[in-house]
DNA sequence: TATTGTTATACTCTATAACTATA
DNA sequence: TATAGTTATAGAGTATAACAATA
């Protein structure tokens, strides 16, 4: 491997992941947004329209639409603010928790078929390199 | 780390970076169908619009469209297929490929920005996982 | 007939601007 | 006034169906 083969191989890799993650999504029926969007939800509970469109990247109106879509189909519940009259609080239902849930695992599951082929000695230096990695990332946060 | 940490990790880690690799696609004012579409051609050179097309995961028409806005960007040429009066060949234009090798540059450099202040040792353990993934990768396509 | 590319049309996701209700 | 959310409207990207030209 040459001078710079570290960083293109981790692009090349991050791009065919990534792609192949999107693709689980669309087998689900689901846009990455809702997905994504969903995701949150499953970790930091309960959050508000706007607060969510923050998170996600998106203006307030698509957050909006994208909860009402996803409410239409029983995977959210919107609720009032209860601190706040104009607020709109949004949560998982039962439903969406479990395909959320669903599909996270089949992810893990696509990675850990590449990792479990691994020889114990890639394991171990790909532990290292997520340790350290994840130790730039909440630093740099 | 407890036992399925690795995969987890390496998920959350192609998530990330996956998202911010596309928030720079989004700077160049470029869709990830433009970006996606102008990389495989950037490697693959010409080629007809229906392989595009599959390549990319899209449908026809679609590809179709795309390289006509394209096109109209000054990004790609469309010529005819000498050897297929129905084909048409599509490839970069120079200012097409300028600009997918300065995105692509900056994409390594933002992940180069997170290998270089790795240790050597992780740097080392990277490398090692880099090459057994693609080993993989490479044996299962 | 089968295939390549295109046009016609519609649906999804996204955005900005304008509006309503509450702080 | 300022802010949270929504509604109205428009643009980009995608798909399927129907069509033209060539194999």
């Amino acid at each position: 491997m040459k001078g710079r083969s570290d960083e293109l191989g981790l692009y090349l890799f991050v791009q065919h992941v990534g792609r192949r993650l999107r693709h689980i999504d669309a087998a689900y029926g689901l846009s990455s947004s809702r997905v994504s969007a969903m995701a949150h939800l499953a970790f930091h509970g309960v959050d508000n329209v706007g607060q969510l469109a923050a998170h996600e990247g998106v203006s307030r109106p698509s957050m909006t639409r994208l909860v009402r879509d996803m409410e239409s189909d029983g995977l959210v519940r919107r609720s009032p603010d209860a601190n706040d009259g104009r607020g709109v609080l949004v949560a998982l239902t039962k439903k969406g928790r479990a395909l959320v849930e669903k599909i996270r695992t089949e992810k893990i599951a696509l990675i850990a078929a590449h990792v479990n082929t691994l020889d114990p000695a890639a394991r171990r230096a790909l532990r290292l390199t997520l340790e350290n990695l994840h130790a730039l990332e909440t630093a740099k946060n």
